[in-house]
DNA sequence: TATTATACATAGAGAGACTAGGTATTATTC
DNA sequence: GAATAATACCTAGTCTCTCTATGTATAATA
């Protein structure tokens, strides 16, 4: 059961690693993204995001990277790594198997 | 966000009022149960499942009554409530809400 | 000049799932 | 008859994730 724990509870972290994986994105952009493309169902915090990425970075899955825009303000972008693409393929089977089960248990009550 | 937070991390509760809701069913019979029904995907512990239980009959969600089998042996089984049955419809709609919003993030990745 | 949007960050609280343990009865095996 | 496994319930404590709340700072807008 260990490696399915975090399949409910952590799966934000796929979330995030499948965003970062199609382009590299800094913080802000992610919860504007994710709000966008959910169609407003997703709507994370900051203090639900930043420390995900970190959790994530130093779990060597992405790295950050800061960026200075013309205007001078700073960016942080992160970008996934090969560790990362290992590990999103890994968390998108587990996603799969995790959906395959519920629906087992779910399906038989019809509406 | 408040009504979602519990979407991911009490998806659980939503299996036990599904199974609930097919039948009668004791706390060991579940656990059972839901392994077999997922085919061995699902094996939660009692230290989930009993919390859970007494979770949810706390909410009046579902409801337990002590029965004595002819070997003299204790059971608790639990029935689905009146409000259980409303909240079950809310969670599988839920349920279906999210799932939309997570294809709307995953589904671009190809394999 | 004040407010909003952008952009990062952390501390603390709350809740759920697991680990680990406990009690007791019944059935099976030696 | 004794030891073990299966059945059947339960709780305490820990861990981790998500949220609330707050802080800092710059750029753009009213």
């Amino acid at each position: 059961m260990a490696q399915r724990r975090g399949l409910i509870k952590g799966g934000f972290d796929s979330l995030l690693l499948c965003l970062i994986a199609q382009q590299p994105m800094y913080g802000y952009q992610i919860i504007k993204e994710l709000e966008k493309r959910s169609q407003g169902y997703f709507r994370f915090k900051e203090g639900t995001l930043y420390p995900a990425l970190h959790r994530s970075e130093k779990a060597g899955l992405i790295q950050g990277k800061w960026q200075t825009l013309p205007s001078g303000r700073q960016r942080r972008y992160y970008h996934i790594t090969e560790k990362g693409l290992h590990s999103l393929a890994a968390k998108r089977s587990q996603w799969l198997d995790f959906l395959a089960a519920m629906n087992l248990i779910i399906q038989p009550v019809s509406d």
